[in-house]
DNA sequence: CGGGATCCTGCACGATACTG
DNA sequence: CAGTATCGTGCAGGATCCCG
């Protein structure tokens, strides 16, 4: 077994369902909603309000694949008018610690990013 | 200082510029290309083979990202027609642990996202 | 309050053709 | 071989209106 089949051996494809999870959970708005809800409990319109930029349907659909994913708890508490409650689950708590990882990473490799993009610029027609 | 404090003190909202990063470095085809570099070095129409379902302008699309981000390597060899060479480069490798742990983590949970998924269909319309 | 239903637009991406 | 340039379009996502 030489060095190209280990690797291959000990790498295999990135299985489809595996990729399309994290396309699901990973995007722009999950991460933001993840996020905050890992700080505490929140209403739907109170999300809308911690985070100003998204519209009220691309929260409504980052939420439902949240949920349908088990990453959120979606609470509905039967005052009057209704209120619902949204809580991270178990599960996404244990993507919420990779997510800090992600962003662990970029902190700490950001600078040498940086020096990558000014060589890049530099090099090409800045 | 209450819980919600502490929450909140020990995580920081996310940086704009560390979203950015991880949205321009953990795309859909970054990812697949990061893998099959992680692989050997690799050639411009090596990669379209080993990833068939990339057109040539998403392929050179990411390949400039992940370059000008310092991700890989991009080394020419002045042979005639002139060949071009894909290598991931040490920072790219940091950034490939933390995609194999989310692999890792989507192989770990996708048991319970499945059955999260069934409970969330069953109760929906299906 | 917590959404659902529509309409509309940008642009991400694929297909195709051409070049050093 | 390793791209660049151009065109066409699907659909993600914002804006708006409405309802229980």
């Amino acid at each position: 077994m030489n060095e190209t089949t280990a690797a291959q051996a000990g790498h295999p494809p990135i299985a489809r369902e595996h990729r399309e999870l994290l396309d699901q959970v990973l995007d722009k708005w999950s991460l933001l909603v993840l996020d905050r809800l890992c700080e505490s409990p929140r209403r739907f319109n109170e999300l809308r309000r911690v985070i100003p930029t998204v519209s009220q349907k691309s929260l409504t659909a980052a939420l439902r694949r949240l949920e349908r994913n088990g990453m959120v708890d979606r609470v509905v508490i039967a005052t009057r008018p209704v209120a619902v409650e949204y809580r991270i689950s178990a599960l996404g708590k244990t993507l919420q610690d990779l997510v800090d990882a992600l962003l662990g990473w970029a902190t700490v490799t950001m600078p040498e990013v940086e020096r990558a993009r000014e060589a890049f610029d530099a090099e090409h027609g800045e």
